[in-house]
This record gives structure tokens, C-alpha cells and sequence, in this order.
DNA sequence: CTTGAATAACAATTCAAT
DNA sequence: ATTGAATTGTTATTCAAG
């Protein structure tokens, strides 16, 4: 699996779902079939410009920046 | 000082300036008069809901959220 | 150039106090 | 309700490797 298609996955992970920490993002790719540590994840989510954006309720999750 | 006056502060700070990280915003913080600590300005910045933004080279930035 | 394991750096929470 | 010191949790970097 390319770094590109994992890119592919991450966004649509986040979208479908509220990601509050790389690990839980690496659990959710996990299901989908994609295994990596959070060392890339963390790669990956400078790459795509991913925000974490802090709730109310003081969980956070990955946003794109709504630019 | 309150709190919502600290809030403004910070608002001021990382809008004129690349803020990287809490212990710089505390730094210019401390410039303009307002002692607090890292655990505050967590706090502050859950309640301003701002995130932080990766740039290109790593060096992310603290920013409002476009909305 | 991409990754993982280990570590460092940074941020959030707890706990006590005010 | 607000805060700081200490702690814990999370994320970024380093370092070695493929």
C-alpha cells in the first residue's frame, strides 16, 4: 500500500468518524486493513495540513483546515 | 487581569506571530505583562477552540479556525 | 524516500488550593 | 470558577534501517 492511498484513507477515515488521537486513527486504519505506527501517522497528518481541533468537552478531533 | 482579558492577549499574540508552541506563547505573553502558566494556557486555548496548524517544515502554528 | 522503535518535546489532566 | 505544580497522555523527532 502507497503512502498516497494511505493518505486516501486517513481523509476519509476522518471524515466518517471523530478521531480523537493517532492511536485511535491507527485503530481505524487497522479495521480497514492498514497497519502503520504512530511515528507515520504523525507524518502523514503534517502532510495532509490535518488540525486537531479542540471540543467543548475538551476531546479534540482531526479536521482538515476548512482552508 | 481576567481571564477574558488574557483571552484577547492571546488572540493579539498569535495573530502577530508564529506561536509553535504553549511555552512561546507564554514567553510573549510574559512580554506584554501576563504571567501564567502551561497549564492555563492549555486551557485557554481549549476555550478558544484554536488549533494548530503543521506547516510545510514541521514548525506547526497556533491559528483560529477559518470556521 | 519511507518506515518503526525509541525517545524527546509538547500538551492535557489531576489534584490541591484559592 | 480559576489557577499552578506535578503528572500523565499525546505527538514530533531521532536514529537506524529497508
Amino acid at each position: 500500500m502507497s503512502k498516497r492511498q494511505r493518505h486516501a484513507q486517513i481523509l476519509a477515515v476522518i471524515r466518517e468518524n471523530r478521531v480523537a488521537s493517532q492511536e485511535t486513527l491507527r485503530e481505524l486504519l487497522h479495521q480497514r486493513g492498514t497497519e502503520v505506527t504512530q511515528a507515520t501517522l504523525s507524518r502523514d497528518i503534517r502532510e495532509l495540513r490535518l488540525v486537531k481541533v479542540p471540543d467543548a468537552d475538551g476531546t479534540g478531533h482531526y479536521s482538515l483546515p476548512e482552508e
